[in-house]
DNA sequence: TCTGGGGTCCTAGGACCC
DNA sequence: TCTGGGGTCCTAGGACCC
């Protein structure tokens, strides 16, 4: 006890399309793409079989259907995924109180307080993955390490289905040679400016000086990925954190950016994210918003009050004041998605109550005062707790509905407001 | 045939204050 | 008449992750 490591990162493999494989017997051992079809559309997940014509998660489905001419599309049973998630975290959770859940997929647990009833990490986590097969029937890597940095990359040697245990004092000898895209934080971008150095594997990142490192991806970025090749992760199994920041995006396919259009979405985004931010009992004093145009070219305008906001009317207002001086500047484009997000978010419970207090209302004077918008939404959030989210409400964007992941796909991708 | 939706964190430049 | 240096906040853009 005490002699072997206490971190474990226990990742689901290709969870909602191990999921649909689960609920569909005939799908097991077939490559299947959740979301997306072979005319458009984008894979929302792919199953190892899948994964192995090169298809992934993003990848825009007529694009997977060339890689892989038998790929079978599912449509998803997206209500499914998060009580099913919530079952396997229920298993760790039996195993160690220490759990810190960084997706619907997989989560940190540190296990030092539990060896004496379980054994060691390479027992606790064959006893996670059997527990997980016989009872949901879903597999699942698991990577046991010293570090949370390190076991999540032990993790992802594992998959799929598969569990590896970095010994103490092994590290180096496990980090050295795998190639530096494992790092957390390596994307394609910086990978590749690693690569342009001949920095290529994790070791070869430990053997740069942290100084070299840091010139060519910045001060923040290259301290902490050279910390990390150097295996010195300090960070600690933590509980959640809330949010940061609320959003809501929509893609349109392409339009010119009609004022109809533009007005009728961004009422519905706004609501979308001052709904999620009520519920939460939280506003948010920074208002950014995103028009993507054609061939991916995204602009963002921002705005910061002086007193935060929750209120449909008043950020929709603000969203569409931001929306147009990015659409003005460039004239004549087509847009294809706008997105409305908020942060700078603190605590708002007493203002939910208290509807005589006056929010900002910054333009249109003549429009409902700040009290007559808290109520407004008020009624429409109780309306809303008895008959459901879609009793009443915005319309949602015109024209996207073929287009569009169904409802239930974005509330499983919403983070704790 | 042409790319979803939810987030986090960092950088650089400018405004402003002391 | 010209000028230091540090800190904070805001805005826009970008890389990355699931």
């Amino acid at each position: 006890m005490g002699a072997g490591p206490t971190i474990l990162h226990a990742d689901l493999d290709a969870f909602y399309a191990s999921v649909e494989q689960l609920l569909t017997p005939q799908l097991r051992g077939r490559p299947i793409a959740v979301g997306g079809s072979p005319s458009g559309g984008v894979v929302l997940a792919a199953s190892y079989e899948a994964k192995a014509f090169g298809v992934s998660g993003g990848m825009p489905g007529w694009r997977a259907a060339r890689l892989c001419p038998e790929l079978v599309f599912v449509g998803g049973h997206f209500d499914r995924y998060q009580p099913i998630a919530d079952r396997v975290m229920d298993v760790l959770a039996d195993v160690t109180p220490l759990i810190e859940r960084i997706s619907i997929d997989e989560a940190f647990c540190d296990i030092s307080g539990a060896q004496h009833l379980f054994g060691d990490a390479a027992a606790v986590g064959a006893l996670i993955r059997r527990r997980v097969r016989d009872e949901i029937g879903l597999p699942i890597s698991v990577g046991a390490a010293r570090t949370k940095h390190l076991a999540k990359i032990a993790s992802q040697v594992a998959k799929p289905d598969g569990l590896v245990v970095v010994p103490l004092g092994g590290e180096r000898a496990f980090l050295d040679p795998l190639p530096v895209d494992l790092v957390w934080g390596v994307g394609p971008v910086t990978s590749e400016r690693l690569a342009s150095r001949g920095i290529r594997t994790i070791g070869d990142l430990a053997a740069t000086p942290s100084t070299v490192v840091e010139r060519l991806l910045g001060h923040a970025v290259g301290h902490k990925l050279h910390a990390m090749a150097a295996d010195d992760d300090p960070r600690r199994v933590t509980g959640g954190r809330r949010a940061h920041s609320v959003g809501a995006q929509s893609a349109l396919g392409r339009h010119s950016p009609t004022p109809e259009l533009v007005r009728a979405t961004l009422a519905h985004l706004a609501d979308r994210v001052s709904r999620r931010m009520r519920e939460g009992g939280r506003a948010g004093r920074t208002v950014t918003v995103r028009v993507r145009f054609t061939e991916l070219r995204s602009v963002t305008r921002s705005l910061t009050l002086a007193q935060p906001v929750a209120t449909t009317l008043t950020l929709t207002e603000i969203a569409e004041r931001l929306a147009w001086s990015a659409i003005h500047d460039h004239e004549g484009a087509e847009i294809t998605l706008l997105a409305v997000s908020v942060s700078q978010l603190s605590e708002q419970r007493v203002l939910q109550l208290e509807l005589d207090l006056e929010p900002p209302d910054p333009w249109r004077p003549g429009s409902p005062t700040g009290a007559a918008r808290w109520a407004v939404d008020a009624s429409m959030d109780a309306i809303r707790t008895r008959f459901g989210r879609d009793a009443v409400g915005y319309a949602p964007a015109l024209l996207a509905r073929d287009r569009a992941v169904p409802e239930e796909f974005r509330e499983l991708a919403e983070h704790e407001v």
